[in-house]
DNA sequence: ACCTGAACACCGTTCAAGT
DNA sequence: ACCTGAACACCGTTCAAGT
């Protein structure tokens, strides 16, 4: 603080991260930036093209933690696939904006690259054949990632008032004309059931059975003599 | 044009989904809805509290199309819903900003309502039962609403644009170290296949066939006996 | 070489004033 | 009752000028 080292493309980035992870999303202004920083908001595009620029790099490196202490590669592929795809969608909870992500492809950022190789990886050791396997691995991104932008704003609600939300939105299913909704009508006491965590859980797990089921199936047609 | 009427929601919601249809998503600030109706932009929240109520407004206009013409409610229970998501897929895809969509919870919406109480029905007749159903529900509607937030930027391109930046992209894949990213290297040429419909229709067919291998042994398990 | 500060062209929104 | 227009408090970004 007394000091005043050179700004550097770290400490914006370690700036940006302490925002996120302080809740304060919402001050991610290049001029709250600059304040924060004790510089002037301009200095920035020093080190940044533009502010997609500048948030790529931070979803970089948010993705980096996706990526360590994963459980040994000779553990069952399956924990590993769930234990990858849990943690991307929790970086992409932790991260708004999250279009300027991945809309740019996937070879600007090193850690996508990385996440790539292991899923691909995995999916391959499961046995499944090259085709299936990519198709796989676009359907387990796009339900991580697009799980997370749907769950990012009840996501940053404490337990209980998320729980009072969906508890609100249960009553208004209830309350609905029964003539009109008999089935919302009768299940809305259900819906929204445990945390968003647990119902990407679900997900992810039947996903994974679908794919699984389907490879067994196309490899069974392939060579059909067991 | 020359006759000057009131100024109606309707005007307003119209305006927005023209904009959108021509393919001028970045033009919807109220500045420019203004000028494009004729009318001091301000004169706008005469008819909305705000700009998320708005597109709140919009996002149920298309919605509704979402549950126009489908198949007979006595169509295979899985077309229905194939159907049905297909098109909530191609609802969002066509809105941007959807994150003031859904976030802001159900009961607001209209339509949204309708398509839930029609998914259930569907997921109730195929014979899973309500726990799964609801489960299944929340996981229909992320995939659906996600793999749109991470398609829509690839979307706007016509097909050959499209093409040009996948296959850029698989050529950065194809470019990498080998002896770090071996798989990649070597399924380089296979990433994204076909087009983004394409994708997200395998990814909806797996998870529905895990959703009903779900069901199945989970109705296996309370009945034993066949 | 790096940073500043004024300026530009935008936003959504409010509110007193018009008709 | 409805709309206008000035104003407010913001944005991201550019660029000549400073040190």
């Amino acid at each position: 603080m007394t000091t005043r080292p050179r700004l550097t493309r770290e400490h914006v980035i370690e700036a940006i991260i302490d925002l996120i992870d302080g809740g304060r999303p919402e001050e991610l202004s290049l001029r709250h930036l600059g304040t924060v920083l004790g510089v002037d908001p301009t200095a920035i595009y020093r080190h940044f093209r533009d502010k997609d620029d500048l948030m790529r790099a931070v979803g970089d490196r948010i993705l980096a933690n996706v990526m360590a202490d994963l459980p040994p590669p000779t553990a069952p592929w399956r924990d590993i696939v769930v234990e990858m795809c849990c943690r991307l969608r929790a970086a992409h909870l932790s991260r708004p904006g999250i279009a300027s992500f991945l809309k740019s492809g996937p070879p600007q950022l090193e850690h996508e690259l990385r996440h790539t190789e292991a899923l691909l990886f995995q999916l391959r050791r499961a046995g499944i054949d090259d085709r299936d396997a990519v198709l796989a691995y676009h359907a387990l991104i796009e339900l991580a990632a697009g799980s997370a932008v749907l769950d990012a704003t009840m996501v940053t609600l404490d337990a209980i008032e998320r729980e009072a939300v969906y508890e609100s939105w249960r009553a208004a299913y209830g309350a609905l004309d029964p003539d009109e909704f008999p089935v919302s009508v009768e299940m809305a006491s259900r819906l929204y059931p445990g945390c968003p965590d647990h119902r990407y859980l679900y997900a992810l797990e039947r996903l994974l059975d679908g794919i699984e089921a389907s490879a067994a199936q196309r490899s069974r047609d392939h060579v059909p003599a067991n």
